[in-house]
DNA sequence: TGTATACAAGTTGTATACAATTTTATCAAG
DNA sequence: CTTGATAAAATTGTATACAACTTGTATACA
């Protein structure tokens, strides 16, 4: 029973996804159409349609005549990033939990399972993965087509950027994965009691810990330089 | 000195998006994969790569097994639209103060000047792209990549939609193009002068006015119904 | 040594042929 | 007539061959 070239497509699709989120394929690294093509069992032509798909939706850049690389990731986008996500992830909360079906409720909660097993077994990309299910449940339940693309290029990079900035933690979980978690099981009862207002304040508080978590990355330690230095 | 392929892509793409955007390509039709290939000299591999990109910028669906159709307008998207505009677009607008160049306020006045003149012609057509092109200038001066996809969804369906609720004015200009010319001129001069603020209670303002503009339509002139009515 | 040019190798882009799927037309049975 | 099955036609999807372009390398020259 050999699969369809349907499904082999979409498996590429999903493992470019997963190795870009998960940042196993680094920002700026160029993708070999010959070697792909290749390891997945497709020709040239729909591994090519692959590869504008995922342009479209930002995990990919196309440069005329020079192949397919890995979307960027650069200190101006870090700066649009968190310019743009709390304005747009609040707006996503809060219409999550007006228009929030009960079936993508327990599609909520099942996330969140995935996210605290990540948690509690230390698995970083389990992690981040379940975190961008989560959030990407959320986009679902807000259900609007005018937010959701730029919703879901934040969502790539939030993933890219929380595994660039993750610090393993030593000694059990990390007091912002713990907050995080919490804030998620707040976010379900926001969305299940469909208090918008809670889900979108519970939103900014979620920006404020990531945003937080990165700068302690960018600023490093109470940086003291003296003042004329020239490096 | 006949034209490269990549050319008569680039002239296929303009073209298509052209046509869908001044409704000329009417919502749900589909496009003739056999009959573009024929009438722009390009094969089906390009012309459907073509197709995949238009589908990641919201012009074109592509639904597996049976083709490419321009992309949809419900009541739904209507609903959608007037409910994500104003954030995105205050956003964007804001943001195009702070950070216009003196080269992007050029091309906005360029943008300007094209939409008198088809207001002055009375051309809804041309009046419709100029606009957009108007405000697609002011997403290049934002230049925020998080929020510009969702800005440019926005932008194709802003199109559209004015396109479909334009009622012809008999006697000159209609007191609402007057306020949208004028309101574009306020812009123009809040982002000259690094306003914020002023650009994007201008934002507001315009949306207002899209708004009674359309929903004029939507219920028509002072519905009446009898109590008990069950139609 | 450094730079420029020419050539070779590799990669990307397009066209065409073929396979798979969907749509339409035909016709028989209820 | 309508419904359902079947076959033909049309359309969409994939593979492969070839053309165009880019990149890397070698050699000639300053």
């Amino acid at each position: 029973m050999t699969n369809a070239a349907k499904d082999r497509k979409s498996i590429l699709s999903d493992h470019l996804i997963t190795q870009i989120l998960t940042m196993a394929f680094k920002p700026g690294e160029d993708l070999d159409e010959a070697a792909l093509s290749d390891a997945f069992g497709l020709s040239r032509t729909p591994l090519r349609e692959v590869f504008r798909e995922l342009a479209g939706q930002g995990y990919v850049e196309l440069r005329a005549g020079r192949g397919a690389r890995v979307a960027d990731l650069s200190y101006k986008t870090l700066h649009d990033f968190f310019l743009a996500a709390p304005m747009i992830y609040g707006a996503i909360q809060r219409l999550a939990a007006e228009n929030a079906t009960l079936a993508q409720i327990d599609r909520l909660k099942d996330a969140q399972r995935a996210f605290v097993t990540a948690l509690d077994t230390n698995d970083p990309m389990a992690r981040s993965l379940a975190n961008n299910r989560f959030h990407q449940v959320t986009g679902e339940m807000a259900g609007n087509i005018y937010l959701l693309p730029s919703f879901q290029r934040l969502l790539i990079d939030h993933a890219r950027i929380s595994m660039t900035f993750y610090r393993p933690h030593p000694a059990g979980m990390s007091a912002t994965l713990i907050k995080a978690r919490d804030q998620h099981d707040a976010m379900i009862a926001a969305i299940e009691a469909r208090d918008a207002n809670a889900a979108a304040a519970l939103a900014d508080d979620h920006w404020q810990l990531s945003r937080n978590q990165i700068q302690s990355f960018v600023m490093p330690a109470a940086l003291d330089v003296p003042m004329g230095s020239t490096t």
